[in-house]
Parts: structure tokens; sequence; C-alpha cells
DNA sequence: CGGTTTTTGGCAAACGTTTGCTATAAATTG
DNA sequence: CAATTTATAGCAAACGTTTGCCAAAAACCG
């Protein structure tokens, strides 16, 4: 029954439950039971199998049993490969945390690039329409589809992480993003800023839309026009996001009215376009203020460290899991929710009054 | 056939290798030749065939031939849980980077956590022994070991990275640890540097004992004594680079005679540390040189631009996935080689000769 | 045109589990 | 103690593929 030719005796891999069940002298179906179906077998021949088990090192087969019962116990991650760059700082972070939450569930995590071409997509339809995965959580705002086949009805269940999908049917996980530039913008304005820079990402996307939209929310409360805001960047797509900033410190160098305070969409870009334009001679937060949004931990250490708008990915990617595995335990697919985790303000020196 | 009960007709999912076969009018066994075995089967008839699945949008089923085959086409990368915050900067270019190369391959990456606990250790086995994955690439120097099952006698096919492991039978794909902190602090020696201090991770392990290595013979070679660079951290084991870099940062300050150079081994150390000292008053590269390891893109933007050896981690990751095909495709295994590939040092302004 | 080779397609047996159903043994009851 | 219930364990049929083997058909050859 062990498939090992190998040398001596000893199995050192490929114990079945064949043979634990001939070691333990029961049908194969007791242990079957036995191992998963704890009350339906009798504690002592239970306790035999067990030894049995453990004797042969044995380890179920995931797929045959996967294949008998139809399901795997594998989740997919859905990164889009600009993620990996752009908001590099936080993707172990979303991974890690993810990763935990699942294992504890008794999934595994598996990933899926989700990149412009037709491969990646037409790969990860595979994936879910091979019965791979059992259900996904995507970081991305497009979901793959490729003749006739749609992730969107794959039946797969699937939450949304970072962007809201809410309106296309996707349980959503996302962070309080326009009301938290909203209040920094505000802040900004209270502390006496009346001309902005606000440096993009991919233009058009939800976080864009959201983020911007709260800029202009607090400037409109405080009536102050749309022209008080300088956008820069929106078209470099993320890929790096330190190149971002690199070319939105150009853009400013050019501006005749300087800005005083500059509003970033992602750490990097704030890092390397402050790096810049201190190299062009302007003091930080003296001559300009600066916040960006993510939290990642190298702000603090950054000159002058650096205010960020922190999102808690690790509670985000926590609860992205238990919504997802609700989502699977239940027959029939509970009402697409957006589901809100506050971002915070991590103040730091990087934001001050404007010099005059 | 089709086993949604669904509303309906329009079967969504769940088409089979029966439909197509019955919709193209042949037996199943030809449509699985026709699908995977392309010469085994009349043009005409494939073509009759390939239409029929794409009308049906037919998704062989993963399990199912993972099962027939004996098989499974996923590859698990095995990440220790400090990683994912020690050397945060690098990890999401190597998921990238294996990620895209497997997927040539025709094979999915499955993330598997290890940490230090018996539970992570026994998930991978289960990983492993349950015939889930077919070979792992693994960053860890602990191979999961519990009651008798042994990653390393699992006959699956492992390729070690950033980590030498070839000792103990794993082939391995590394940089050249010794070497290039062996070049970098004679460079720093050849400017006049005499007093270093020297930044460590994780006592003892594999990256502490070869970086280390290349600054003490660095040093033999130019007639220094050992007790020329002050060794600090080694004890905090990773969890957060910044931590180390803030802890070293005290440490340096503990010291009468400072050194005139420091060697970071992770580059989020040498960002936390250079802030920190920099508060002390002290300048960079005036009073102290620093360099570290990684080559993480967010040193160009720190002030001053952090010299930083630049691990090649795309090409390691592409590397490592070759051996590992090579070595699911050969039948008997080949010698473990070290496979080194070259780091290289960006020199940034972070380095100078020493004041006086 | 009969005989031989080559293509092509089908049958059915795996792969290693889970699970509905049934059979036996044990326990309970009147 | 017979009759009924309950606990326990076994048989065998799935799950959806792949593939060895065989048969039929087609192509080739002398």
């Amino acid at each position: 029954m062990n498939k090992n030719k190998d040398v001596v005796g000893e199995e050192p891999s490929g114990a079945l439950m064949a043979d634990v069940a001939r070691l333990a002298g029961v049908a194969i179906s007791t242990v079957s039971r036995a191992l998963a179906n704890p009350g339906r077998v009798n504690e002592k021949t239970r306790a035999k199998i067990n030894a049995a088990a453990r004797q042969l090192g044995y380890t179920p087969n995931a797929m045959a049993r996967g294949l008998r019962v139809g399901k795997s116990n594998v989740i997919m991650i859905i990164l889009p490969g600009s993620l990996y760059y752009g908001a590099s700082q936080v993707i172990p972070q979303v991974l890690q945390s993810i990763n935990k939450s699942l294992i504890q569930g008794g999934y595994n995590l598996m990933i899926a690039n989700l990149d412009r071409d037709e491969i990646s997509e037409r790969h990860i339809l595979d994936l879910a329409f091979g019965g791979s995965v059992r259900g996904a959580i995507i970081l991305s705002s497009k979901l793959p589809e490729v003749d006739g086949r749609s992730l969107a009805n794959s039946g797969l269940p699937i939450v949304s992480m970072l962007l809201d999908m809410s309106d296309a049917g996707l349980q959503s996980v996302v962070t309080n993003d326009r009301e938290a530039v909203r209040d920094v913008t505000a802040e900004l304005i209270r502390l006496g800023h009346r001309r902005f820079f606000y440096l993009a990402g991919p233009e058009g996307n939800y976080h864009d839309v959201e983020r911007y939209g709260g800029v202009l929310e607090a400037l409109e409360a405080a009536g102050l026009s749309e022209d008080s805001v300088h956008r820069s960047g929106g078209h470099l797509d993320y890929q790096h996001g330190f190149d971002i900033g690199v070319q939105a410190a150009d853009d400013f160098a050019e501006l005749t009215e300087k800005p005083t305070a500059v509003i970033a969409t992602s750490d990097d870009m704030a890092i390397s376009f402050v790096s810049r334009v201190q190299r062009m001679g302007l003091s930080i937060p003296g001559d300009l203020s600066v916040v960006s949004f993510d939290g990642s931990p190298v702000c603090e250490f950054c000159s002058p460290p650096l205010s960020t708008i922190k999102q808690p990915v690790e509670e985000m990617g926590r609860t992205a899991v238990d919504l997802l595995l609700d989502a699977i335990g239940q027959r029939e697919n509970t009402a697409a929710v957006r589901t809100v985790i506050r971002s915070s303000l991590i103040p730091r020196e990087s934001i001050a009054a404007p010099k005059s």
C-alpha cells in the first residue's frame, strides 16, 4: 500500500489511511471518522488509531480529501502587481496578518498576481473555477474576466480589502480614507495653510477619489476654493511610489506661487518628494508641511519625522478574513457591506504652521 | 452531470469533462488527451473539443488532476515570521519575482509562515506530507521537524534562499555576503577609517557569521586588530530592524572612543540608527560614515542618501525557482550546490573619509 | 488487394479520501 | 429473557481526472 520502493523499510512518507487502518486493526472508514469526527467513534479505538497514525507519521492527503468533499482549504489573495511596489511598505504586514488569521481557521494562503495582461487574469480564473481555492481576498479594483468566465460570478466568496467594492457586490474592508484626509487637511487649514499640493496615485481610482475628495471637503468647509490645491502625479500608476515623489518635486519647482502644505497619498511618494525638495533648499516643516498616507514605520526615522495617516492594515486583514470565513460558512450570501476600520494620524514634526 | 441545481439553465460554473465530452460527441478520455496531450488526438476532433470546452467555460479541476497524477502544482515559500518585519523592505520583491517565475512554469505560490511555535511547524509539515505542495523555497535556517516528521526527509525538493544551507543538503541561493562586506570595509579602511561599529542582526546566524566575518577579514588584511570593531545588537532577533538601530544608537552614545564608520546588516537598522545619532548632533558622513545591507529603494531618499549593498533579490528569486523546478523535473536529486549571486555596493553620500 | 503498421478513440481502473447505508454488538427496557 | 434501541464499525460508492490497454479505422506497403 506504500508506494515508496525506496531503500530500507521505514516509510519516510506516503503512509496511507489504509496503512493506518491495517495497523490499528480497523476499517478505513473508521480511521477517517476517528481523525475528523471525534464523537463518532469509540474512545478506545480512537486512541489506537491515533497511535497508529502517529507511529506511521500519517498525514492525510489534502487533494484526495478536497476532491471528495468538493472544497479546498486555500484562500487566494489577489494582488495587483503595482501594489508590490507602490505600497510595498504595507504588503508584508497585510500578508502576515491575513495568513495568520487564515491558518487559525484551518486555511492556507495562496498568492495570485493580477497584472494588466490577460495571462494573469486567466490564471486567477483557473484557480477560481478549477476548485483550487475556496475564497478570495482582493486588493484590486479590477475583477478578472476572460471570455465568459468572470470572477464576479464564479460563486467564489470574495472580500475586497483597501478598496471599497461594495457597489460591485463585494464585502469590503476599507479605512475612512476620505474622512482621515479631510481631518488632516482641516488641521492644516487651522494651522494657517491656504495653498496645498496634492500628491496623487493612479488617477480616478477609489483611493484617489476618496482622498482627494477629503481634501476638497475640508477646503469647502473652510470656504476655500478648489484652486487652493494643486494636483501632481496621477499618471505613473504607482509603479514606484518613489518615482511619483521625485517627479512631483519637479512639478513643485515650477510652481510660481508655492503651496505651503503637501498631502501625499502614500509614504513612499512623500519620502522621495521630501528628499528632493530639501535638496532644492526648502525646509520641512519651515517652508513646507508634509503629511502622507499609510503609516509605514520608516516615517518615524525620516528627517524630519514624517506625519502619516496610519492604516490599521493588520486589523483590516483580520477583518477581511473573518468576513470571508463567515461568507464561506453561510449558505446564502449576505449583503455586501462596507466595513470601515478607522485610520489615525500619527502627528510628527513634518507639520507646522506656515511661515507667515 | 452538472451539479448546479441553480436557477435557469446556464451553468455558470461546474462544467465537467464529461459535459465537454458529451457536447463534443467524444469520450472523456479523448477530451483529457485533447486538452493535455496535443499530439495524441486528431486535429479536427481537438478543435471540436476546444470549442465545446470554451462554450461551456470548462476549467479542469485541479484537485482531481492532482490526486490522479499524484502531484500538486503549488510551491510553498517558507518565511520566518521575523523576516516579515526585519527585512520587510525586500520581502515584496522576493515574493513578486518568485511568483512570476513560478507562474511561467505553471506553478502556484503558497505562503507558509514559520514561527517559533510548534503549530506553524506542524502546519508546514502537513502541507509537505499531505501532498499539497510540490516543492519549497525556504528563507529560514530552521527546517520544521515535529514528532518524527521532518521537512528534511519529506522527499520534497527544497531550495534555500538568502541563507546557505548546502551543508544541510539543500540547494542554496545566496549572495556573496562575506565578500561584499569585506570589500566595503576595505574601502572604508582605505578612506582612513580605523574604528568601526557593527550593527548585528540575530547573533550567530548565517548572515551574522558571514558578514561579520567579512569585516574581520578586511581588518586582518589591513593589519588591524579585532578590537577595531564594536559589535552592537545581535539579540533583538530582527523583530523590528528599526528597533535594533534605535538601541544601537544608545550603545553608541555610551562609547568613549567613538568609531568613525558604521556597518549595518540591514537598511532598516541603518535608517533608524542614523536618525537617532543625527538627533544626538552627529553629522553623517562628517562624523560618521554609514553603510548597510539590502539595497532597499528608500535608502536613496534618506538624508544623507545611504550607501547600501544591494542584494539582487529578484535574480535570486528567479534562480531559486529555476533550481527548484529543475530538481522537480529530475528523477534523482542533484548535488546541493551553493549558487552565489553577487551583491554590489551602491555608493552614496553616507560614506566619506573620517574627519581628522 | 491482403497484410502490416500507424492513428485515433474508448473502456475502465486507478488516485486517497469521505460518507450514506447497513450490519453487528452492546446496552437498555418491559 | 425477548424485544427494542443505541453505539460502533464496515462496505462500497462516490469525487473528477489521467492513462494503460485494447479495438477499430485508416493509412501504407509489397
